[in-house]
DNA sequence: TGAGTAAATCGTAGTCATTCCGAATTGGAA
DNA sequence: TTCCAATTCGGAATGACTACGATTTACTCA
């Protein structure tokens, strides 16, 4: 997903195009890996120095929501990125040490359904956590 | 893994023997499922009423480095069940309204590291969420 | 069995991510 | 341009978790 197409979907779910908005999904466009709430506000300190707390944290919810965002929970913290142009469901490598991620191919929910035939499954998550090619190649 | 066991695999690292941890792991051992902080604090409130915060939290993070417990990260709280007797690796679903958890068998680890043979892996989640067979019945 | 001691616990204060809220501002429809 | 619901702001509140000095206690060894 890319910005323009955020901001589209933005306007089709009856949301406001706002500064605010447009500088956390440029930034998380730049970027294209996870980043906390935190980070966010980090990153746009200088451009928006204003922009308080309460903004950040609802617009990453809300972009969640809308599915413009991916979200996962990572050493306690919310953490969000672009949603992949990738067609479809799919997994992620995470690298602990630059936040680069890699998308997988691989998604064991089928076998899993097979084995727990009288459960309901309403969702899951499947993440693998490592160190990425070029930072092991600088460490 | 039941108290016995991990009474032995305490004292085994050095640790001590103390009441605090005794009714910490007998909980856990009676509960069979993931329990926060929180829960482990209001259930021994009538038996252990005096039992600080930082004794539940500093042995539950104890408990779960020597291996005695299993850990998840859980809608924003650690949570720790009593390690599954089953032998080796292992994932479980997580019923949202019962907290029961049923193991599984699928792993798909073998695959991620196939499809990326650059990438060093160091740790991964596999975790399935839904509703277990008797809370479906009840519900 | 009775100190001695390091480990463990207690009580409380601090930290940090996140949420809440009332007042002020503003995007966009009419 | 006017108007108002949506949005943002600033700051306080919440809740999980950690830190820490003072006190207690489980185990060792004489
Ligand atoms: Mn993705
Ligand atoms: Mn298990
Ligand atoms: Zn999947
Ligand atoms: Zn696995």
């Amino acid at each position: 997903m890319n910005f323009d197409i955020a901001i589209e979907r933005l306007k089709s779910e009856g949301f406001k195009r706002t500064p605010s908005r447009e500088a956390i999904l440029r930034l998380l466009e730049r970027e294209d890996r996870y980043l906390s709430a935190g980070d966010v506000r980090k990153a746009l300190a200088d451009e928006h120095p204003k922009m308080s707390q309460d903004t950040v944290y609802r617009n990453l919810s809300s972009f969640s929501e809308m599915k413009i965002l991916e979200e996962t929970e990572l050493g306690g913290e919310r953490k969000f990125r672009m949603h992949c142009n990738r067609h479809g469901h799919h997994h992620h490598f995470i690298c602990m040490e630059c936040g680069r991620t890699e998308e997988l191919d691989v998604c064991p929910m089928e076998q899993v359904s097979r084995e727990l035939p009288s459960f309901v499954i309403d969702d899951h998550k499947f993440e693998v956590y490592g160190q990425c090619p070029d930072c092991r190649t600088a460490g």
